[in-house]
RNA sequence: UGGGGCGUCGUCAAGUGGUAAGACACCAGCCUUUGGAGCUGGCAUUCCCAGGUUCGAAUCCUGGCGCCCCAGCCA
């Protein structure tokens, strides 16, 4: 290596994982002059943000060293995969940011190959084909703790055996009647290499070949071969295929073919929800959430329409870092927080009154409205101001005034003084309540004229701001409150019974009685504000049409006044 | 009592013989026209345990203990 340019860091606080670290070595060694990945899921399903990190990593070192991402659809299961999903897949991994330029591939444009590498190798005598019914393999391959017994068919002849396979590829056989096995070591302590099955006899119309093949390759025979065809030079993938290594090195080396290697890494896990495609599955066949891209969901297109971004998403994957060892769980405050972080610094402020409460200034003008100035982003000045309308009646949050406040509550109370944000101090005079019901239905305030834009006009200290919108501009909507779709930190993990059973019956309310300020009046799909002091939302990409606008809550604002509260309690 | 992997703060995670990074969470305070954001400080005398080697060990050796994964013709 004449330089180290292909290094991704020279700063000595971004330490290399353990695959940058292999990945360097393999490049300043010259064993590699460049370096190749993949990202190889099936089509069986939606990605969720497990994926993403296999994604960030694949498509991410590539970058990193210059190399290149191939995007490979492990397609060998006719009965489970659809290009629909093959579909959402390429728009989400687009979505996070991510790019294979021309290079689709499917592992099913390897199946002709990949027949040929079987003959080779059942002319090695080291395949063969076994009429064993799947019942009769697993009693055969022994147990943990016992090793395994021959097939009775395992010495056929070589002739036989090509015989046999070709007529199974014509589709001779009826499912299930017999398969191809790799020949290898029935006694082996890793059971993976106890002559795994290598093609197995399906008569089902696949999604990209229609009926030309009925047979299809397993995983463990189609990926490493399809891995070694693209010169993966480095095959990254779950850890729990760490077993499967050895048969990995096994198909290479007695074909003799390009020496791809696999390194594997610990699966991402995150508290309060499930990470497995069967489990998300699941929730949606049994519509426990409206489908895969319902804003609960942890797939990406949920996450997507939830308004999570992908910058969030990716920082979060850079974040949590990479190892090997099983059973980890991030937190999802952690997550929340990189999408905090990213929201916070680009978001437009806006003011939305969730649970409206009507407030009557009695001293000021009936029919006078005011265009205020108002900030659209503290963070950021170069996204300019607003002019909000302010008018003699208005609506403020409901749970900002109190008749009898807790301590150190600094909101409205009877006699007391706040900021309206933007706007003007006001006092509470009186309290309107229902005769029957004892709600409260209205307050009645005052103004003070002085403070007009929220300025302390005498330099005097209001401890409250509240956000508030003018009653008679008010967009009314609907917003969708979300929290966390399961009430255990690790639903999927848990003695006491099925993950379903910890769903968080609470982890969606809907408010139909919100009003916005009028800006938001002709919010987009997918636009993504800060609601003042509620947090963040963006307008819902499925359900918000114009006039009847929704709103999904991304993510609540850090609220320091809750914690208090629940401190107090305990 | 088969094989493989892993044990460093509540969580994720650096550290590869020279005297425990960082992030999230949490706590305290400052600041604030979002109880937001920001800022400051605190937060592992100790690295699963026990021995050993060494001037020196989370890092090396020995022996324990604990947790996870593997018996699909799924991937």
């Amino acid at each position: 290596m004449t330089n180290n340019e292909q290094t991704p860091s020279s700063d000595p606080a971004t330490r290399l994982d353990f695959i940058r670290s292999q990945i360097k070595e393999d490049l300043e060694s010259g064993k590699h002059d460049s370096i190749q990945t993949r990202f190889p899921p099936e089509p069986n399903g939606y990605l969720h943000i497990g994926h993403a990190k296999a994604i960030c990593l694949s498509f991410g070192v590539a970058e990193e060293f210059k190399g290149q991402c191939n995007l490979r659809f492990d397609d060998t299961n006719p009965t489970k995969e659809e290009s629909r999903y093959a579909n959402a897949i390429m728009e989400d991994i687009r979505w996070l940011g991510f790019d294979w330029d021309d290079r689709l591939y499917h592992a099913s444009d390897y199946f002709e190959q990949l027949y040929e590498f079987a003959v080779k190798l059942i002319k090695k005598d080291k395949a063969y084909v076994c009429d064993l019914s799947a019942d009769e393999i697993r009693e055969y391959r022994g147990t943990l703790t016992e090793p395994g017994k021959d097939s009775p068919h395992r010495d056929r002849s070589i002739e036989e055996n090509l015989d046999l396979f070709e007529r199974m590829r014509t589709g001779e056989f009826e499912d299930g009647l017999r398969v191809l096995r790799a020949k290898i070591d029935m006694a082996s302590p890793n059971l993976n290499m106890r002559d795994p099955v290598m093609y197995r006899i399906v008569h089902a119309t696949h999604h990209r070949t229609g009926d030309k093949w009925s047979i299809y390759p397993t995983y463990d025979w189609a990926h490493g071969q399809s891995d070694s065809i693209e010169n993966i030079t480095h095959s990254l993938c779950d850890i729990g295929f760490e077993d499967h290594r050895p048969l990995y090195e096994w198909f290479i080396e007695q074909l003799g073919i390009f020496p791809s290697r696999q390194y594997e890494f610990s699966r991402l896990n995150i508290s309060y929800t499930v990470l497995s495609k069967r489990k998300l599955l699941r929730l949606v066949n049994e519509e426990q959430v409206s489908g895969w891209d319902d804003p609960r969901m942890p797939t990406l297109s949920g996450l997507r329409r939830r308004g999570y971004t992908p910058e969030a998403i990716r920082t979060f994957i850079d974040r949590i870092g990479v190892a090997r060892k099983r059973g980890s769980t991030a937190d999802i405050a952690m997550l929340e927080h990189c999408l905090r972080e990213d929201l916070n610094l680009h978001s437009k402020r806006v003011m939305a009154v969730l649970h409206p409460l009507k407030v009557v200034i009695d001293n000021y003008p009936e029919d006078q409205v005011e265009e205020l100035e108002a900030v659209n982003n503290p963070e950021d000045d170069s996204a300019g101001n607003r002019k909000v309308p302010f008018s003699r009646e208005i609506y403020i949050e409901r749970e900002d005034f109190r008749e009898d406040p807790p301590k150190k509550f600094f909101r409205l109370a009877p006699g007391r003084e706040v900021r309206l944000k933007h706007a003007y101090f006001i006092t509470c005079e009186r309290v309107v309540k229902d005769e029957q019901t004892g709600e409260i239905t209205e307050l009645h305030c005052t103004y003070d004229p002085a403070s007009r834009g929220g300025a302390s006009p005498d330099g005097r200290k209001v401890k409250g701001t509240l956000h508030w919108v003018s009653a008679a501009h008010a967009v009314r909507a609907k917003v969708r409150l979300y929290d966390h779709l399961f009430t255990k930190e690790d639903p999927e993990n848990n003695e006491s019974g099925d993950f379903v059973d910890h769903l968080n019956p609470d982890s969606l309310e809907t408010l139909t009685d919100c009003q916005l300020e009028p800006s938001l009046a002709d919010a987009a799909p997918g636009d993504r504000f800060q609601f003042l002091r509620n947090g963040y939302f963006c307008v819902d990409s499925v359900d918000s049409k114009p006039g009847a606008l929704v709103f999904n809550r991304t993510v609540g604002l850090r609220d320091s006044w809750t914690k208090i509260q629940k401190s107090k309690k305990k």
